[in-house]
DNA sequence: GCCGTTTTCGGCCCGACTGTTTTCAGTCG
């Protein structure tokens, strides 16, 4: 019996030491202190909470230095917080800023200019009285504000109790790449292509952002507008659109010049931190980068037809939009150490899918079909395990019965393999729903949690470990149970998880179903670097879902993934090896 | 407050939009 130890709560440190900075960073510019010194406090907090592991390791090893962007003063700080939880200085700032403007703050058009002035002026220190303020018109009365900004900041406040105004990746993807579609009919249109979130494939999106190139840009705008998708246009010039779609996604397009086209593409796919650490790369280079031309040192503009060109100026390869998120893509490039990334030819098969036999729509013939349209070389049929009645999930004995329709199904092809395999159930306790004996007589063996989300992390993490250990399984499914918009993930702890993972020879899942995206991109990273396989899976419950793939890949990508690292990449000769060999090491 | 083989001092991305202003500050991406 190995010993057995949580890693507790090992980033909510960073994200307790990050959380207090960025506060500190806002009241700084309420009391106005100078900017420059906020910055530093919000560029040391994005360096803790995208750390990979424990602040409380650089602390105990005094390396806190190393950490960029973090000096003498910050580290004493950190320290301090490490140590009592608390941070004096913090505490200090908030005697003297009211602590209720960090909510003012939030509200988009609100900067810490303003937020001061209504403090000064009508003493208002929270959002509640700010909205009532607002009502009542006292906001227009303000020198400097208005009547305009008044009305801003209420539809603001509607903005911030909505909350979570984004919508997931599945969603704003399709309707985005209609668009662009349907923009390709417009004559005046030179070039047409997403932007922003939903080029880098975001797991949610705010805004859709589309790039349109002509030289006839009000044309453009006006067929926009005009598109009958549209329900409600909230701006529009000659530049950019801002429209309502049937939906309720915010749709924003931008038309420039075709030959402003690849720079304004780079800068409006960003994100921000790519785009801000693209340009000092520029300035350090002689070149200024903006998002309409890139100008070299005696100010003579540098024709850009393409986006990789502005890259290949600036001595770097090609960065695809996924890893443009400011993880550290330059400094790779710079090295040459940018990841070959997995791409949608790469994927041979699908590991994980459902028919009528447990919850899925469609028969195992119907969903072997659509994936060998795909191209695919072979599919693992995996319905649920017994105690999952709710999906209809399968005993021993309709298992059994499956296992000799797929068989007889492998009969009739000798261009597509069929998998027979389960997802088995973690219950509650951490065992499977299928003895050993009847597991071992499968391709393939998934696992999964679908019950108990309740458990508390030490216990939920246990029960993941039991089924890590498990000779018999291949692939942990859904690592987190979570479900976008709709629940939280189980109290998990993934860091260990993953380790427990390469420790023990499994595969981690990336579910592909768009509500799902679990592993999420950043565990991802961190798995591949620590030598953890992982499969992209549809989890499809009918022969639509198979197309869910391309979510999978994108964070697949954005998380760094060579094709070497995604195990249904590989030919089905060699899959069948690998699953083989990991029986046979059993014996 | 941090950072640097171009600097240990003097910088810290760049540009557009908004609203209110008569020349620009504030906010945003």
């Amino acid at each position: 019996m190995g010993s057995y130890e949580v890693k507790k709560g090992v980033r909510m440190k960073n994200l307790q030491v990050s959380w207090m900075f960025r506060q500190i960073a806002d009241l700084m510019e309420l009391k106005g202190e100078p900017s420059y010194k906020a910055r530093a406090y919000r560029k040391a907090a994005k360096t803790i909470e995208s750390l990979p592991v424990s602040i409380e390791e650089y602390s105990r090893g005094d390396r806190l230095l190393e950490l960029p962007g973090v000096g003498v003063n910050l580290a004493r700080k950190i320290k301090e917080i490490l140590e009592t939880g608390r941070c004096s200085y913090l505490e200090q700032l908030k005697e003297e800023v009211p602590p209720g403007l960090l909510d003012v703050l939030q509200v988009p058009g609100i900067g810490t200019k303003t937020a001061v002035v209504i403090y000064r002026s009508l003493g208002i220190t929270s959002l509640d009285e700010l909205e009532r303020q607002a009502r009542a018109g006292k906001l227009r009365e303000i020198p400097r504000l208005g009547r305009r900004l008044e009305e801003k900041i209420l539809a603001g406040i509607e903005f911030v109790k909505r909350k979570d105004g984004r919508v997931l990746l599945g969603w704003a993807r399709p309707v985005a790449e209609g668009l662009a579609a349907a923009l390709r009919e417009e004559p005046a249109v030179e070039g047409v292509a997403l932007a922003g979130s939903v080029r880098r494939w975001r797991e949610t999106i705010g805004d859709i952002d589309l790039l349109a190139a002509s030289r006839e840009p009000d044309r453009v705008m006006n067929f926009f507008t005009g598109l009958p998708v549209v329900e409600r246009v909230l701006a529009r010039d000659s530049t950019t659109s801002s429209v309502v779609v049937e939906t309720g996604f915010q749709v924003n397009l931008r038309v420039v010049e075709p030959r402003s086209f690849a720079t304004a593409l780079q800068y409006f796919t960003g994100s921000v931190d790519h785009n801000l650490q693209l340009r000092r790369l520029a300035t350090e280079k002689g070149f200024k980068l903006s998002e309409y031309d890139l100008e070299d040192a005696d100010g003579g503009k540098v024709l850009i037809r393409e986006e990789a060109e502005i890259y290949a100026r600036l001595g770097l390869p090609f960065i695809p939009p996924e890893l443009r998120e400011g993880r550290g893509e330059i400094e790779a490039a710079i090295e040459g150490q940018l990841p070959r990334l997995v791409e949608p030819g790469d994927i041979k098969g699908d590991l994980h899918v459902h028919t009528r036999w447990s919850d899925g729509a469609c028969e195992i013939e119907e969903m072997v079909e659509a994936a060998r349209k795909k191209g695919y070389q072979y599919l693992a049929i995996c319905d649920h395990s017994k105690s999952l009645a709710v999906a209809n999930g399968l005993d021993e004995k309709r298992l059994a019965r499956q296992r000799e329709v797929i068989a007889e199904l492998n009969q009739r092809y000798d261009d597509f393999t069929v998998l027979a395999g389960v997802e088995v159930d973690i219950r509650k306790d951490g065992t499977l729903d299928f003895p050993d004996e009847v597991l071992g007589e499968l391709d393939i063996v998934v696992a999964s949690i679908h019950t108990g989300f309740g458990q508390g992390r030490e216990e939920i993490t246990r029960r993941v470990f039991a089924a890590l250990d498990h000779p018999l399984v291949d692939i942990l499914a859904h690592p987190t149970g979570r479900l976008m918009g709709k629940r939280r993930g189980y109290e998990v702890d993934l860091e260990a998880v993953i380790a427990r993972a390469a420790e023990k020879g499994k595969v981690l899942e990336i579910n592909a179903s768009p509500d799902r995206l679990d592993l999420s991109d950043v565990y991802v990273r961190k798995a591949v670097q620590q030598g953890v396989p992982v499969v992209i899976n549809t989890d499809a419950h009918s022969i639509y879902a198979l197309d869910d793939m391309v979510f999978g890949i994108a964070v697949a990508r954005r998380g760094w993934c060579e094709k070497g690292d995604v195990i249904n990449t590989l030919p089905v000769v060699e899959l069948l090896e690998w699953l083989g060999g990991r029986r046979r090491g059993l014996k």
